[in-house]
DNA sequence: AGTCTTTGCACAATCGATGTTGCACATGAA
DNA sequence: TTCATGTGCAACATCGATTGTGCAAAGACT
């Protein structure tokens, strides 16, 4: 390509085809046929192109047509397993649309989640997915003013469609599976119940949770006193000085602990790596949310999957067929059982001391 | 605001206010002082614009500007923490700046990375960061034909300037790290030897790193092997055959084991999950890269903590004051050491029996 | 040959914001 | 009263693409 300053535009393509720019557009855009351009010259035109390294300047084209082919996703944070893999899968199906993906992260702060949007109707969006809404009847409105499709994910929103976790389902299973190590009993000490951690009570999705957690321990006579249920925020720091104060108040640590996030998870952990040894042996953990490192503690943790890559394709069947309502979309999440086995195992076997020990690293299941 | 069916413009506003849209512009941009537009009519245009819901169109903007307010950030994969947290930093400083971030993830497709280059030049970006670049030298060329400003990150590339963590000595801190609690013997059975796993060799940051491991263990009289050096690529897939080969050689998992990645490292994981028990007590693990949850796991990790923050920091810098050629800047790595620490001692009591159980979940170091 | 249709393309308006230029009016000095 | 100097703003060209319209030339048909 000739090494000029400028990059290379339609008018200049034209002039070296000996052509016009809307013949140059209509040849690259893909519009000769409709427009009756000979193949000849579309040749000719690509050809110069492809010399010139032309490539289409996207503000004009977005201008003209009044779309950007850029798609928006807002999610709480980056840096954890659940919301990066989402992007990645948010990242894979627009690609395949042939749009280009903008992933925002919001820390969870209302306001900047509005500026958000705000700058992307700005850049004109072709539409959004909203992940982990902080304020989501905000954004319904912004949206709407400005005529932008959007979909909520994982946290439901007014005025557009919605696809969640099955988050009522999925804490059931996970606090039955705790029950399965805590033997439910009504007249138990405080330290000898189940505890809820993180999260934030009017938020759909940890509201949703704590009713299947409740439930599940109503069920099975023990009621979850309102003491049981710490929703304490996501931030990894709240959730450490929670455990910190339960621990105190207890004596110890409880029982059972249901860990509401991955966040909160990093902030349990955080208080725990203060703990004397043996404290996590009568405890059992549970986390909603999944991740692969976290499924491999040295302690055993239940963990629940959220199906990601799921939530996203349904988000985006949603955004090609759009509804009328609010419509909720439910994907059911599943368990992850592998590794709390091998963890006890494991315990077990160094408890048992190591008189015979096993030959290091031949495969064979546990 | 009006609720018509298109977003408001400076014609409209212009409209509204009797004015024009130029003074519209100036007003709204800033400019209106250079413009000598008077402060009451500033007000009344800001007013009406607020009313109306009015933002600027910024592709209309852009395409006048010949700039987007856009910058790039390519990255292999977004569900990795040190990738992720690099997104989280460069998104923060981003926004600092006014600016807006788009964040792509490559999957180490240099093909993928390319058209992402592309696109983001059609997309008029401001400039752009390449993390782990695939093929620096084919984005080299791209940046530069597109005359767009570029950083290198993570992994270095030609005609530019590049930050990056000082692989050399990080790792050879690492294998130190392995070395003692590995009795280095000249003479040691290919079992009783450190294993390099993970990472491309032609690849900067791996082969420096891979230096870095030689170095050290030739300083103490073991030179490594061609076999004790397992480039086998990043995906975790490819780590957890080889992992599992090597296993398959040597009879069961080697002395001691130097994790190229946290990719890398989930497949090794991975393959854990299927040897019997005890197989890690007489292996000791290291991981260039840092998790907060793989610095948790049931057997001790040794990590090497990337400074990312500081990584895009530098970056940012480095994009400001752009330097003549393609300096290279590097940046201190530095251990994580509580985990092992706490695992060791974790195991020891497993070890040790629970005849005298401690207090559970009572604060205060090991 | 004359009319009609089809082919192949150029022209010009348009998207929304920016920034240069110039004009009308006011104020102050001579 | 006249000229110089400011002040406040509108007009217009521009960025690079898309798209509605028009118009020659070539071919088809009577």
């Amino acid at each position: 390509m000739t090494t000029q300053g400028r990059k290379a535009t339609i008018f200049d393509i034209a002039k070296l085809a000996d052509s016009s720019p809307s013949t140059v557009s209509a040849a690259l855009s893909g519009a000769w046929k409709k427009r009756r351009i000979s193949q000849s010259k579309v040749d000719l035109i690509r050809r110069i192109a492809e010399e010139q390294g032309y490539s289409t300047n996207m503000q004009a084209r977005g201008l003209r047509q009044a779309r950007s082919g850029l798609v928006g996703m807002i999610i709480p944070v980056h840096d954890n397993r659940y919301f990066s893999s989402m992007s990645q899968s948010f990242e894979a199906f627009a690609r395949d649309r042939g749009l280009v993906p903008v992933i925002a992260s919001s820390m969870r702060d209302g306001e900047e989640e509005r500026r958000i949007v705000q700058t992307l109707i700005s850049y004109a969006v072709d539409y959004i997915f909203i992940a982990g809404a902080t304020d989501p009847v905000a954004i319904s409105e912004l949206c709407r003013a400005a005529n932008l499709r959007h979909v909520f994910v994982d946290l439901p929103g007014p005025g557009a469609p919605s696809v969640i976790s099955d988050n009522y389902h999925g804490a059931a299973m996970l606090t039955r599976t705790l029950l399965s190590r805590v033997r439910p009993d009504p007249e138990a000490s405080a330290r000898d119940r189940i505890y809820f951690i993180g999260g934030v009570a009017t938020d759909y999705a940890t509201a949703r949770r704590i009713e299947g957690f409740r439930h599940v321990l109503t069920e099975v006579g023990c009621p979850p006193l309102p003491e049981q249920i710490i929703a304490c925020g996501y931030p990894p720091r709240r959730a450490m000085k929670e455990i910190a104060a339960l621990c105190d108040r207890l004596g110890g640590l409880p029982a059972g602990l249901f860990v509401n996030s991955l966040t909160s998870f990093e902030g349990v952990l955080g208080h725990f790596v203060h703990l004397p040894l043996g404290s996590f042996d009568d405890t059992v953990l549970g986390c909603y949310d999944y991740d692969p490192f976290a499924a491999y503690l040295h302690f055993p943790v239940h963990m629940v999957r959220q199906d990601s890559h799921r939530l996203i394709e349904e988000a985006y069947r949603l955004i090609d067929a759009p509804p009328a309502g609010a419509l909720i979309k439910e994907v059911a999440p599943r368990p992850d059982p592998a590794p709390y086995d091998l963890c006890r195992s494991l315990r077990r076997t160094w408890l048992r001391g190591r008189s015979q020990p096993a030959p290091r690293g031949l495969s064979g299941r546990p």
